[in-house]
DNA sequence: ATAATATTTTTACGCGCGTAAATTTTTTAT
DNA sequence: ATAAAAAATTTACGCGCGTAAAAATATTAT
């Protein structure tokens, strides 16, 4: 017998010498038929490496076992990282795990949500892309497939949302800051693609009210998702007119800041806590890179961990509840405080 | 008439009016019926949003329209950024994309290639992991797919390879450093993970030799795909026991030079082409971050666009003959010198 | 208008597996 | 050893679509 001539499940049973349907079953749940045949199957399994096709389960089961992970801008480190770690918990799970990622166009997005409605996924993990988002169409999306939504909230859609605690992170580093010197100003694009943006700065403001520090706001120009481009340019323009209220900048998040430093770094300016130091950047995310700035950049971590595991727990949750949870819960986990050297 | 209760193609074709072989034709090739006919077609399909039962699809077709890309480290962005490039030409043929990273594990790469094998993709187009690839498994899955290695080769594995010239990556950059100033040293892993790794270091002494220079050598320690951890922690090593050879380091690539940036910077030496500065660095890759490090790094820049668009048309044209080319074709492309500040 | 050609329809089968129901065999409990 | 319970087998149907062959219809060329 040729060992890699196997067609079906119907030739593989009669090779195992057990029935097809027994064969299906272990197929679906290893222990759901007993530890004998269990034994035999996987005896065969090693001598004949048969793998059952996956389209015509899929045809036949109402559920598959795929996990849609889509993520808005896989060229950014910090969604490669979380997609990895979710990746990894999905396998565990004994789901197969489809990334996608909308590459920061809506219309993407929308194909993604598109192709993998078809795939006719157990559930879905969606960081969307915020505000460039097509609402109804994601809303539509989540009506037909259990999705849970992480990294980015839009009220009310998907089954529950994970993420980080905007005001965790904002409050931390404004307290630092303040604390060790002069007011931060808080450093952001006029128009950000993403809600956490909007989120932190008004965290921002909250902490500085409480504080009874007045508050200073840099708005740089530009749109997409090239963060550190923009970051760098609107630090140029600002930093040339010598237009900065304090000497200590709070960025709204790490790719702007990484920006920055190279803007500063080109017009001499030395950035750090020192005593000679003329600027302070903090900044928040804990991106990947955020360790080799010059100087390595002060920052607040996400809990990536925490966030996959919660997203993908959350998720399994649901697919077991049958795709419907009581109430959209929301979790928010706190950020942890980096020091490095650039505040 | 609901509009989104069409189960299947039989209940689409009797609401089109059109019989289901015909509306089966107009899914697998919209040209292959008459204008009338896919005119009507698209008019229901814009009121009853029907799709077509993907797994019932790829089921009874032969080939799918399917094509997997598998990257070795997705949180590199070099990666992640050809990866978008290839996923925008795949889309362009009509085929759907299927990526899949291996975060640097052997096992899960070979996970991968399973899991790709059983989703019968029309083609693939795979940069495996290099050294650290399980050779007989990705023969054996070349054996069954058709596949296009990039980016790293792997002696005679797959129908092509498409690549980058390390050759041109650096004899330009050895003969822009070495005309300029000293002559520069490579920094480099001792023990690389990826095959191009050797070519450049091969390549940086057959350059050396043709310009009767003496090769200096720095060989670091580490393993893994951290690269710019890797860079910095040999980097700071090296930098404090001052033993380097000359004052101009080329390394092996980006990631490396940008963790020893961040060491030189945090030990406080100048890096530039200035009059002032101590030390000259290049590199190569062109990097996304590379325009960001302090100071910007001056690197040998791959064509991305090239690279991508002539794996993608490669595969296709392998897919076109059936799977297998007359002869495994090697196409590299020629790197372009990018000039920042770092030398 | 007629013939030649192109397209569509009708009919029918098969893909590989999920799954349900009834029956038989094996295992476990008494 | 016997009854009860658990597991496996047999049989059979269905999923949604690809696709082949023959017949019917529509289009194009003459």
């Amino acid at each position: 017998m040729d060992v890699d001539d196997i067609k079906n499940m119907d030739e593989f049973a009669s090779i195992v010498g057990i029935s097809r349907p027994t064969i299906s079953k272990y197929f679906n749940d290893a222990d759901s038929v007993r530890p004998t045949t269990r034994l035999k199957i996987e005896e065969a399994l090693k001598k004949y490496k048969y793998r059952p096709n996956i389209y015509a389960i899929n045809q036949n089961r109402k559920l598959t076992k795929n996990i849609g992970i889509i993520v808005p801008y896989l060229a950014d480190p910090f969604f490669a990282e979380i997609a990895r770690f979710l990746e990894r918990r999905v396998l565990d799970f004994g789901f197969t795990p489809s990334l996608f990622s909308a590459h920061g166009d809506t219309e993407i997005e929308k194909t993604i949500l598109d192709t993998l409605r078809s795939l006719r996924p157990a559930g879905v993990l969606l960081a969307p892309l915020g505000r460039a988002s097509d609402k109804k169409h994601i809303e539509e999306f989540c009506r037909d497939v259990p999705t849970i939504l992480f990294d980015s909230n839009i009220e009310g859609m998907g089954e529950a949302f994970i993420g980080s605690d905007n005001f965790s992170f904002v409050s931390q580093t404004v307290e630092y800051l303040s604390r060790t010197g002069s007011t931060p100003t808080f450093f952001e694009m006029s128009d950000p693609a993403n809600p956490n943006a909007n989120k932190r700065r008004n965290a921002y403001l909250a902490m500085m009210k409480q504080l009874e520090l007045e508050p200073h706001m840099v708005q740089i120009e530009g749109r997409g998702w090239e963060f550190e481009e923009i970051g760098r340019a609107g630090a140029l323009k600002i930093l040339k007119q010598d237009a900065l209220p304090t000497d200590t900048i709070l960025c709204s998040n790490d790719r702007l800041a990484i920006g920055l430093l190279s803007a500063c770094y080109e017009l001499g300016i030395r950035v750090g806590r020192e005593k000679d130091s003329e600027l302070r950047v903090a900044s928040h995310d804990d991106h990947p890179y955020s360790k080799f700035t010059c100087p390595s950049l002060t920052t607040a971590a996400h809990d990536y961990e925490a966030v996959a595991s919660q997203s993908v727990n959350t998720l399994f949750k649901l697919i077991e509840e049958g795709g419907r949870l009581n109430n959209r819960e929301e979790k928010l986990f706190a950020a942890r405080l980096i020091m490095r050297d650039s505040a």
